[in-house]
DNA sequence: GTATTGACTG
DNA sequence: CAGTCAATAC
């Protein structure tokens, strides 16, 4: 199986970029990030004519989070338990024995702001979820935007960024944390050396030669499926087009 | 020779729709109407690589006037002789003999507002540049998105648009005047009794089957051309593209 | 409905 | 730079 995670930024924008993905890649699962419009505009309708399944939480302008995928959810659940819920933040679906959570974790706007604060706390809420209903044992992805950066290899020039809430060592050592629940980073997995990233800053100049950017989007895999790895990647092109978009889709191939 | 009018609604965002229309239809005039661009950012590069003259006129947002010819002009003034000479609404050029004036008149917004007034006027001006300038056996055409619907047949439901800004009495009145310099509508004159329309608001849903519309671009001939004209049309094309344009290209053929 | 701007966000 | 919104215009 497939299974892709990608910040859309947009999903009324980047329509016709989704649905030319999904055509080309047919992959099982997508978990889109940013989808930023209300449930009531959400464009479902063109997933289903298209022969997808797809579940969405969003609201007007920010966040907005959903789950595409060639068969049906059998559970759906949105937020986190306690408030606020985040329910545009948090999707969760399952498959069979197969879970999938879709997050898009708060970018925390400035070391001091409340907003970063609030970001620490949402890894460890988040945490919580899991260990309220799952083990290492039970076959669960955990993909999305998370906007940190793991470690040097995984933004341009580390040390510039280590006041940046998506790569200061409390922001680190806070998705450290959750990942002790279980989790293997599938891309690094398959790849510990490369330098590759899933988001390039829209004010940074993009050059295909020279990439300057973060890679902060994830496909996280609890052991059971980890073990089924065959491979991963980021597929580039989106941010290349006359219409780029500041994320490129990120997916993991599973044996599954 | 093929003359044209056209109303692009922001050159810019139009921008590949005039290039191809020129590469398709290859007329020796293309007057463009509301390019809503100033000049700094007028993209004459594109016309000139494409091996077209261009001149133009425009400011921030609004109005904005072009000519674009195969050949050079020879002279190029802008606005009405006395100010406001709304130099974005009115190009004059020079081919030869040949005079082309080129005009965006204003909309009038409603029949209480000053622009409506304003409008009369500015078509009372219009007629003194002529009068002050050619006499009825000058080679001139004249070109635009005059915002007037001469006849009942010029707009759908006519009854139902006398206290509309573009078939008031009033401003057809004031049209009709104009018109008297010694000016043929070559539209109307090929074709007396055909319902076709250069212009589709927005907010009317368009129904290719059951069209509603305006015909208030015109190219309009002095009798030396008028005599030598041998077609005109409109192309509905623009209207229903993807990206559609509200109006439509208006052109003329004449033997000259 | 489809353009424009200007202020706001990441 | 590329999204969002709220005005404004036609």
């Amino acid at each position: 199986m497939k299974i892709v995670t990608f910040n859309c930024n947009s999903i009324r924008t980047r329509l016709e970029a989704v649905m030319r993905w999904l055509e080309d890649h047919q992959p099982d699962i997508l978990c889109l990030q940013e989808t930023k419009v209300v449930d009531e505009l959400f464009p479902a309708d063109v997933f289903r004519e298209a022969g997808w399944q797809v579940v969405f939480r969003g609201e007007k302008s920010y966040n907005g989070v959903a789950i595409v995928s060639r068969e049906a959810a059998d559970e759906v659940w949105f937020g986190l338990d306690e408030e606020p819920k985040d329910e545009p933040r948090m999707v969760h679906a399952r498959f069979g024995k197969l879970h999938v959570v879709n997050t898009y974790v708060p970018q925390g706007r400035d070391i001091e702001h409340e907003m970063y604060a609030y970001k620490l706390e949402w890894l460890a809420r988040l945490k919580a979820y899991f260990q309220k209903r799952f083990t290492a044992k039970t076959p669960l992805f955990w993909c999305g935007d998370l906007n940190v950066a793991r470690h040097p290899i995984d933004v341009t020039n580390p040390k510039t960024k280590l006041d940046h809430v998506c790569y200061h060592p409390t922001i680190r050592e806070a998705f450290e944390d959750v990942l002790e629940f279980g989790f293997t980073d599938l891309f690094r997995h398959h790849h510990p050396d490369l330098e590759d990233y899933s988001f390039y800053d829209y004010r940074v100049p993009f050059d295909p030669a020279n990439k300057r950017g973060w890679r902060i989007d994830y496909v996280l895999a609890t052991p059971p499926l980890a073990a089924k790895s065959v491979g991963a990647g980021i597929d580039i092109e989106p941010r290349a087009r006359p219409k780029p978009s500041d994320h490129c889709p990120l997916f993991a191939d599973v044996d599954w």
